[in-house]
DNA sequence: TAGATTGTTAATCGATTAACAATC
DNA sequence: TAGATTGTTAATCGATTAACAATC
């Protein structure tokens, strides 16, 4: 075990807890480093060293004991402790994640939704009324949020994500097609969807020049 | 220019694109490997090495000019030729991507949605009308779509792709939270919302543990 | 015990960074 | 010309793979 995960092995944690929670389900109680790596697309070489830098409790001759290295990755990635998440934005990405019910254990609470179009504020969104995005600033000193998902124009995410890190925010899952530059204390995931499906084109361009080990990642 | 480009480039290829778009709007004719990765966040060094990979065209002394690399980038990544989708499963996430028109330049046409609940067959979602599952090898057989967009419950995700790229398909990009395992002719892109959210509260938990340079990717 | 599989070191591979001559 | 900036080679860094002794 290490004190620095790198972050390509960060990068997999997600991918190993849902193949070792599958596992679970099934009842499998212990797995070996080559069959994660059959079902993840990797070498079995690599989930061991993996493994090993997550704090190896692999048992020699038997392989990793599926509940424990399940609740051990999903410790270390925090999801233990359950989080609240304030929707900016109430466009159709925007309303679609309020409805999002695939956020793993409820570790993952929606608590406010905003908006600033005044036809859509006070209208309901799923369990939600949306709010007027002028009352962000009384409602985050009233309340926490830990996180704020950014479904809003390119050229509002940056001056909104600067308010809400004032106020408090550290966590930002940001799906506006702009790069946010917030202090070393926030933290930032973007999803780009405009930028996925661009290299999906250039994929279905090149089709011969990923290799089908490739594909799972 | 090589003709083989590395993963690790082609998946800064959007992000390139993006910024030189933002420069062309602006009216900046030549922009420099340092300004470049000063806007990116990478180092000069890696965008001249990328841009040589590319296929270089910069002038020595002024820089890259910005209109035709990315005219360039873009037709490296293929986006410059329509593409046709078709989306299955109209829950929250695939209605929003039917409304959804940050698609980049008409590249990128919705087609057709499809759904099996039949509380939805028929209904009107933006400009589409729902049509039934059953109905979508006949679709298919009367008329081509480039690519799936796959927004239904992980069980179905993977017969449904095959399905469909038995039908010709070749484009998938998936949000189902599985990996698909397909022929070596299919491009995939997975889009595991689940998993960036894991992976933003693995950030939140470990603040110190990855630098600002990070950020931006 | 014999077989399986880990933990860990060493070797390889590939990507990033540094440096600088070429040249606009 | 002088200054700026590329193209490209070499050096560094880090991640993946291979190998195998340790051990359950």
């Amino acid at each position: 075990m290490v004190d620095f995960i790198p972050q390509p092995v960060v990068k997999r944690l997600p991918m190993y807890y849902r193949y070792l929670k599958k596992l679970e389900s099934e009842g499998r109680m212990f797995v070996s480093s080559a069959a994660l790596a059959e079902m993840a697309g990797l070498t079995a070489s690599q989930v061991r060293q993996d493994m090993n830098i997550l704090g190896g409790e692999g048992c020699q001759g038997r392989g990793y004991p599926v509940g424990d290295t399940c609740r051990h990755i999903a410790e270390l990635m925090g999801i233990t402790r359950r989080k609240t998440m304030m929707i900016v934005g109430m466009g159709n990405l925007g309303s679609a994640l309020v409805h999002y019910s695939s956020f793993d254990e409820k570790s993952f609470e929606t608590v406010a939704v905003f908006d600033s179009d005044p036809c859509k504020i006070g209208t309901k969104v799923g369990s939600q009324i949306v709010r007027s995005a002028d009352g962000i600033e009384s409602f985050l000193k009233a309340q926490k949020a830990d996180i704020a998902v950014l479904t809003l124009p390119a050229a509002s995410a940056q001056a909104m994500a600067e308010k809400l890190y004032g106020l408090g925010v550290r966590g930002f899952w940001n799906f506006a097609p702009v790069d946010l530059h917030l202090p070393g204390e926030a933290a930032v995931v973007n999803v780009h969807l405009d930028e996925s499906l661009q290299l999906l084109s250039y994929r279905m361009a090149h089709p011969d020049m990923w290799g089908a080990a490739e594909k799972e990642e």
